[in-house]
DNA sequence: GGATTTACTTGACACTGTCAAGTTATTTGG
DNA sequence: CCAAATAACTTGACAGTGTCAAGTAAATCC
């Protein structure tokens, strides 16, 4: 009856990444308010309980949504960031653009992920894996304070609030006079290392 | 009963401002999850459909309740703008310790105001009152790029970016070794518009 | 192959937003 | 000053939600 392989052994075989990707489905198709547990259980076709033995509670849920979607996240970060030139600067503009790819396909989703309504289970390394894709581009720039990864938190937080503030409704830099800017926009001229390198 | 002036005309006098004012507390008190119309209705003392009246549904109240937490937001800037010393750089430093200031103490109602989960209600002029505080304070400063308000928007998304990441419980920038920065740690070298005025 | 453990289902409860209809106070009109 | 009209609520109901306790069916273990 479902549209899966073959074996369907009643015990529904991984009911963890079915209500996962269900969830992820919905709230792209739905938004927010059309994720619940019970709308994941039925999608999927289970009992409005089922979900609770894979995630404990709707928090749960949603941390495991919250974490797929940070890993898709920064895979569209990375892709970004791998057909830039080896222009430092645009490196970055470059894995900003993935950034604000993400976030045009999931609104929702990326709101979700950094809503604190989620307290993420217990994958302990969860801050690199998106934060890590800056390191790399961001070395060649002189620091901008002796603070550590100053440059990295710098360009993290500007590319994060420009899209915040662009995904608003009624307050938003989308309302400016002339559009919305994109990143590049606003990307202040940074020093690089070492004066020789400029090119 | 109440802890009111002394009139209490049992149709209650203003519950509009009432409800406001009890969902704020709720949601400073409780969190997000802890404001519901029928919670503020509980608050006040009045039924659980007589929000329904002044705001029509949740998002109604929703709407009302980030409003006026922009109001709020805003006098925060505008009071730490007023603070600072005439040093360009230390008048963005100063309104960004505004911003901090309310995020630390309305998290939560920081989170609903940029949230996209409240649509606001008719009052036209939402994004000016909050924006316009950056507007004075970047005019010193040479233009990032020729985008209208370019040195604004990158302020307000540097900041606001920052506070959003560092407010997020698994995910942020206040999780790096050297604890949570602070804006002044991250904001760039910004070119002056006349050389000249330079001290 | 029986016992145990895992993976669900069923049913209930308290809570939520929303609506329709009723009730009470305030305002209005004569 | 009092009746009529209207605004400001109340009451009761409904569907939907998350969560829990208890039951059942399937897989695993020994």
């Amino acid at each position: 009856m479902t549209a899966s392989t073959d074996k369907k052994p009643h015990h529904h075989g991984d009911l963890r990444r079915a209500l996962v990707k269900a969830g992820m489905e919905l709230i792209r198709e739905k938004g927010r308010a059309g994720l619940s547990l019970r709308a994941c259980a039925a999608r999927v076709g289970v009992s409005h309980a089922a979900p609770k033995h894979h995630f404990g509670n709707l928090s749960g849920l949603l941390g495991a949504i919250a974490l797929q979607g940070f890993e898709d996240f920064s895979k569209s970060m990375i892709e970004a960031r791998e057909k830039a030139s080896g222009n430092p600067r645009d490196r970055l503009i470059a894995i900003a653009h993935g950034y604000e790819a993400f976030a045009e396909e999931n609104p929702d989703l990326l709101q979700l992920m950094f809503s604190g309504e989620v307290t993420f289970p217990d994958t302990p390394r969860l801050q690199p894996p998106a934060f890590d894709v800056l390191v790399e581009p961001c070395a060649p720039f002189e620091p901008v304070s002796d603070t550590p990864y100053s440059t990295e938190i710098m360009i993290w937080s500007l590319v994060h609030g420009l899209v915040m503030l662009g995904r608003g409704r009624g307050f938003s830099p989308a309302k400016l006079p002339g559009g919305r800017p994109s990143f590049a926009d606003i990307l202040p001229d940074l020093k690089l290392r070492d004066p020789e390198s400029r090119n």
